[in-house]
DNA sequence: TATTCTAGGTCGGTTTTTTCGAAGATTAAG
DNA sequence: CTTAATCTTCGAAAAAACCGACCTAGAATA
């Protein structure tokens, strides 16, 4: 089992680059009689002439051209595999856990993990879609890097990230809104809520702002959503993510004598921000950008 | 510039899949200590950490395990280089050049190449679409390894491949079809023939078969079509090539006396058929069961 | 035609790298 | 506390890579 190594493969398309074996052992700081041993021992190895003859210089066969267009191709992805590494051994995160809270809205984030991924693009992401406690739970159990929530989390520094306004909606034709009146919390109590289960595992918060009689408990935000348009009850929900249900009307704003629309401070909290490698940094600072161009692509 | 070798990404990569240095020595034949040696060279090469130490054994870190990803895919092409390598030196040909008469069926071809190319990924095609003695020319001059031809090579063996037939045909509304009647040669004398140049360089074989006063001459059988069916004259063309306009009433076959319908044979020539390598022989292999495959196709 | 210059090829010795076996250190299990 | 199974370290031996000097041959030149 013969191996031809990379080095070989390299002296050959120095060779090739520079015209001769001369001119190539100048360039690579090396003798000439190197690369014609190493050129010889890769033309034995694999029983294949690469150069022949020609007049006084030598010149790819069709055979070595074929090789060394596929060997340059293996030069290349060994340079970028050893240039992953050396930014790892800068630090560089080969991983990175995202706790985001589905409150969040997904056009920032989207837009976020695009401008990551261009970075960055050997870092894996591996993201969470949190509710309340969950992500404070994941951040202080030290399995996420980054949450983004609309709770403090003891013992954190956060950044304010965005603002996101809830709103009580409810269909166009539930019972809320035939009442045809300014509601108050008795009025809600009577009627079916949907919340939003908390998603940690050890103590959940209980997530109902309401003493509702009935209430329905869903996984995530897009199912609350999706029960609201099929007029299964009434939620708090980003406004942001019912813009274009409340447009097309198939849901409405319910007439709150007060409290219809709460604005949730969002923050961004690094589970060690001093600590946080080049990865973690830039994916902080895409959210915070990602949220800024969303805000301005609302107003424009 | 420090340079990471293929057999230090192999041990690596050994030392994890057999679950340890010892086992792994065992197994690559090599000896604890050289893999030893290698993976911490290579940590040290690259700064980073790749094996941790877990009780009394090793398991990679997490940088370890995206390098060591990405490592496999590199040690997987330069297998696959040397392969191809091997291939060649058993005598594969690096590229096989191709003359296709252009009245050979482009259905036919496509097939050909597709299950060509599968079988031989890495081997070039360079398709020389040719014209009567443009063909001849290149099998001469060696510049051709098959040939594909209507006209027979002197001095050549060809394989009969199949017919073609060519019809007579015009546009409906055209003058010949106006004439309302059984035409003969002095009818077709009258009106411009669109043939197809011969591609050859050196002696150019006259490729009208009618001495009509005005003739068109083209470079590509598509070309021709194309002007029949815009009205710019008559031809004779392969049927395959016209069976869809036939039937959409583009163009219509004219109603000569005689040899409105022409059988030419195609045969298949080897340059060398004794010392064709085996993506040539693959090559005229796949061209025949292409064409019985066209043949069956039509058929059912 | 003879000369000279400029390539690649060859050869022996030197230096560097790789490899190995043996001994040391550390940890899980008995 | 011992034992067995790991990884780790170390020095020497083997292998290889490397170099410089010399050889050979084609191409340009006088």
């Amino acid at each position: 089992m013969s191996r031809v190594t990379l080095a070989q493969w390299q002296m050959l398309a120095a060779v090739v680059d520079h015209g001769g074996f001369a001119r190539a052992a100048e360039a690579i700081h090396k003798s000439p009689s190197t690369l014609n041993h190493a050129v010889h021992k890769l033309e034995q190895q694999l029983g294949v002439k690469v150069l022949e003859p020609v007049g006084r210089q030598v010149r790819l066969t069709e055979a070595g051209e074929m090789l060394l267009r596929r060997a340059r191709q293996l030069i290349e992805n060994a340079d970028s595999l050893e240039d992953v590494a050396s930014r790892l051994a800068e630090g560089l995160e080969a991983e990175i856990v995202l706790a985001i809270d589905q409150i969040f809205p997904p056009d920032a984030l989207a837009r976020a993990l695009e401008a990551f991924s261009t970075s960055y693009p050997h870092v894996r992401v591996q993201l969470h879609e949190t509710v309340l406690n969950g992500g404070l739970e994941m951040l202080q159990d030290g399995h996420a890097d980054l949450l983004i929530s609309g709770l403090a989390a003891k013992g954190f520094l956060g950044e304010p990230l965005v603002t996101v306004a809830f709103l009580a909606v409810a269909h166009p034709d539930h019972a809320l809104h035939r009442l045809g009146r300014v509601l108050d919390l008795r009025d809600l109590e009577q009627h079916r809520q949907l919340v939003v289960r908390d998603s940690a595992l050890r103590q959940s918060l209980d997530a109902g702002w309401l003493k509702a009689e009935q209430r329905w408990t869903v996984s995530h935000l897009d199912t609350s959503i999706d029960m609201l348009e099929r007029n299964l009850g009434f939620a708090w929900v980003p406004e942001t993510r019912i813009a274009e249900a409340l447009a097309a009307g198939r849901l409405a704003p319910l007439p709150l004598a007060a409290g219809a629309r709460r604005e949730v401070p969002i923050q961004l909290i690094h589970r060690d921000r001093d600590r946080a490698g080049p990865a973690t940094r830039a994916m902080a600072r895409h959210l915070q950008e990602a949220v800024q161009a969303c805000a301005l692509g609302v107003n424009a």
